[in-house]
DNA sequence: CGCCTTGTTCATTATATTTTGAACAATCTG
DNA sequence: CAGATTGTTCAAAATATAATGAACAAGGCG
């Protein structure tokens, strides 16, 4: 295990960083990820601190996160008595995971709010009344749109 | 027009900036569009500072973004030289407008450094090598499929 | 039990992002 | 054209987010 990122880790880890943007993950959350997912060998924490150059608790916090929606599973490694850690390869899973954990609470939270906007209506003068219930029910409308969209796009993803 | 947000556009507004804060947009954009997608009247710069209290150049710079992937339209009003502007409300415009801006580049460079990594396989050590060309025909699989997706959630959205 | 090893937590520090506001540019108006 | 009015830009300030590392807790092991 060389102390340093080849080339290709390099950009495999950057594929991810940029994933872990766009999820609002941290940064090392995507550098562990990215590691974890090239590497032949599962790693424990201190081989992914040095690798990745980033700190103990980065590591630590970073793994976390993973585990919580199961992007990472623990390695059992005879002999060792830290903890290995293996990239979860099966992308179903892991959106899964992800949804359960980062998206559906959002989601139930905007049904809570869009109950309570519904009752604010009536309280608008007469004339804004009208447009302003129009808009809250195209919101209503988008909002089951997006909930109808999810479990098809998990569907999306085929087992392999 | 109230100085100060009614309980219900307080609703609309956080609704959105949740929204922006999802895309990695701005707080004041989401709050932008929330106001104007509730609001029966094109608003104006001088309207749109004065009811969510925010600078002029945050205005500004988030029209600038909303106009950008057409989430806002123009608004002519006579005997006023201000520019007004109203909520774009046609989901699928917005979509499709904020995927060319701000999705398609990325896909776009994530092939290019697909194709990068590709050639970086041969140079891996035999052992790794075959696992980790394993990986990368995996994450091929994932780009493929998630750009097969994007178009179908785009016909997801029925124009209305 | 006393000493390691390992992982977690969390206050502090560092970094990245957003907002502000004043200077500027552009355009209208009399 | 001179003076307003309006919108944009961008350096500086404010804020939000993530990383660090030392203190701590939990187990193992002799």
């Amino acid at each position: 295990m060389k102390p340093a990122l080849s080339e290709l880790e390099k950009e495999v880890v950057d594929i991810f960083v940029r994933i872990a943007g766009v999820l609002s993950l941290p940064r090392s959350v995507g550098e562990l990820y990215g590691i974890l997912f090239i590497s032949p060998e599962p790693m424990c924490i201190d081989d992914l601190m040095l690798k990745l150059k980033i700190s103990k608790g980065s590591t630590s916090q970073g793994l976390k996160i993973l585990r919580s929606f199961g992007a990472v599973n623990p390695v059992y490694v005879a002999g060792d008595r830290r903890d290995f850690y293996a990239a979860e390869a099966e992308l179903r899973k892991i959106v899964a995971g992800f949804v359960n954990e980062q998206v559906r609470p959002h989601l139930d939270n905007g049904k809570a709010r869009m109950a309570r906007i519904e009752g604010l209506i009536d309280a608008e003068e007469t004339g804004r009344k009208e447009f302003i219930a129009e808009r809250i029910e195209r919101l209503q409308g988008w909002q089951k749109r997006a909930g109808a969209l999810l479990p098809f796009a998990l569907n999306f993803i085929k087992p392999e």
